[in-house]
DNA sequence: ATCTAATGTGAGCACTGCATACATGATAGC
DNA sequence: GCTATCATGTATGCAGTGCTCACATTAGAT
């Protein structure tokens, strides 16, 4: 773990300069990061990332695939083993608090006209879609999982940025709980309607 | 219809910004979107717009108003009158199918931390919160409007962005088109089976 | 010990949002 | 019709940005 000597050369600016990145987005925002900043975090010249860093874009990139790795123990720890709807909700609810939790964060990982060449970024993303099919799989052993897996992601992400944006109201968490409750119940007895109807 | 004469006041410099910016968000993408750019092609000095935008954010927020109105008729064009889960995903199909057709003004309205105190913007997006809760109704009249709304928007919403993102392969609209078909009656389906089971 | 390539520095360019002081002219009151 | 007013446009300039290029330093191979 190379510490900041006092030396010309740093030791491992590129980790440095991704966690200054980090931690620059949570303090200031997504548009607030610049390079500079991050440099100055890391006690090094302005120009010092272009050293590992081809332009801005790749550091957030690679701040992003940082994010998609946190996103997922983040998941994971909101419930080992879901088996029922209940427990699917559980893991909605942490993916929305994840969102709203680290709002710049999460834009990057999203919201960003990306490179989606980046190696790391698409690795990262296909983790997560494993899990969820992985997800999928356990709680509804009868469906197709392919289609319903998209559906799940598609279904839990929009709810984190419709959060986000405003769109639905994102001040007290037990609400927030709450309403990602009944979303995902409300969608699987519509279901469950049609069939009957 | 005030045209752009060679006098010194512009005549509706306002709406030209407007119409300007959106035109550079379709052509250049977001980031690129300058007010210098913005009033150049308005014929206008770099800071005229000044004189009808507080700032480079209430510019965007105008364009998203009127991006938000755009989406409504596109939806509403897709289908008339929607009473079945089908006629709701090719409503999804519309929905998606406007974010990938102007992904910047997509992000602008969406994927921007903006100002929720924008007038012109709460408004729009309560029209098409209306316009959703209206659709449910009609679809699923025996559910809970408010959380299956919740749900249609947010399935939808997650949809557009992942495949706006290329967490979704968006190359072919057709097969697009099939995916959201399918993810739609994946998701109802899942719920009649968990009823079953 | 020396050479080389990787890594860091510094100056500088073109661009950005935005503030400030000033120019113009549509229009309301006489 | 004349003139004062004030919304609207212009010109200039500042601080900050991403990024390039020439140069400095030093780790590690020979």
């Amino acid at each position: 773990m190379s510490r900041a000597k006092s030396t010309y050369h740093h030791g491992d600016l590129r980790a440095a300069c991704v966690s200054a990145a980090r931690e620059l987005l949570e303090e200031d925002g997504g548009a607030a990061l610049s390079l500079r900043a991050v440099a100055k975090r890391a006690g090094v010249s302005a120009t010092a990332p272009y050293r590992h860093f081809a332009d801005r874009d790749a550091l957030v990139s690679a701040v992003a695939a940082e994010g998609y790795r946190e996103l997922a123990e983040h998941l994971a720890r909101a419930h080992p083993s879901p088996e029922t709807p209940d427990d699917l909700a559980e893991i909605a609810i942490a993916y929305v608090h994840f969102a709203l939790e680290h709002p710049a964060l999460f834009r990057a990982m999203f919201a960003e006209p990306c490179d989606p060449a980046h190696e790391e970024r698409a690795a990262a993303t296909a983790a997560i879609r494993a899990y969820v099919h992985g997800l999928v799989r356990a709680v509804f052993p009868e469906a197709e999982p392919e289609a319903l897996s998209t559906a799940v992601w598609s279904l839990v992400h929009g709810l984190a940025f419709l959060h986000l944006d405003g769109k639905l109201d994102a001040t007290d968490p037990e609400e927030i709980a709450g309403r990602i409750r009944s979303t995902v119940r409300a969608m699987l007895t519509a279901g469950a309607a049609v069939e009957r109807g």
